[in-house]
DNA sequence: GTTGTGACATTAT
DNA sequence: CATAATGCCACAA
């Protein structure tokens, strides 16, 4: 079961369209298991490489990049991101005026 | 078995 | 804005 679960969290990140995020609670309940964010973390550090999954564009809550500031993976993301047209600024995703997070949130359907 | 930690979230203070 | 308290669950010691 356990891995099942993973496996519906990599789909998931998979299917976040290029340039739009996504947040660690938005997945898990996309993916069917509400208030397990942890999970979802998990299941992204534990994600083999050949999945090339869009790991960047998953955020912790209100667009903020989960790793610490300064760190590798941090920048990692921020670059990411950026090369994917997006503004980050101060370890979060700055949103252009818009009013909610919500709507630069990947909202399937 | 228990405990502490962690790619988290939400609510309250 | 920042902390703290909970809830959540996988994993390592």
């Amino acid at each position: 079961m356990r891995a099942e679960a993973l496996e519906i969290i990599w789909r998931t990140v998979v299917a976040i369209p290029r340039g739009e995020i996504a947040t660690y609670g938005g997945i898990a309940r996309r993916a069917g298991m509400p208030g397990r964010a942890r999970l979802v973390g998990h299941a992204l550090k534990a994600a083999p490489a050949g999945l090339e999954l869009p790991w960047h564009r998953v955020l912790g809550a209100g667009g903020r990049i989960a790793f610490p500031k300064g760190s590798r993976l941090y920048a990692e993301q921020a670059r990411r991101l950026r090369a994917e047209g997006l503004e980050v600024v101060d370890g979060r995703v700055r949103n252009s005026g818009a009013p909610d997070l919500d709507m630069l949130l990947w909202k399937p359907q």
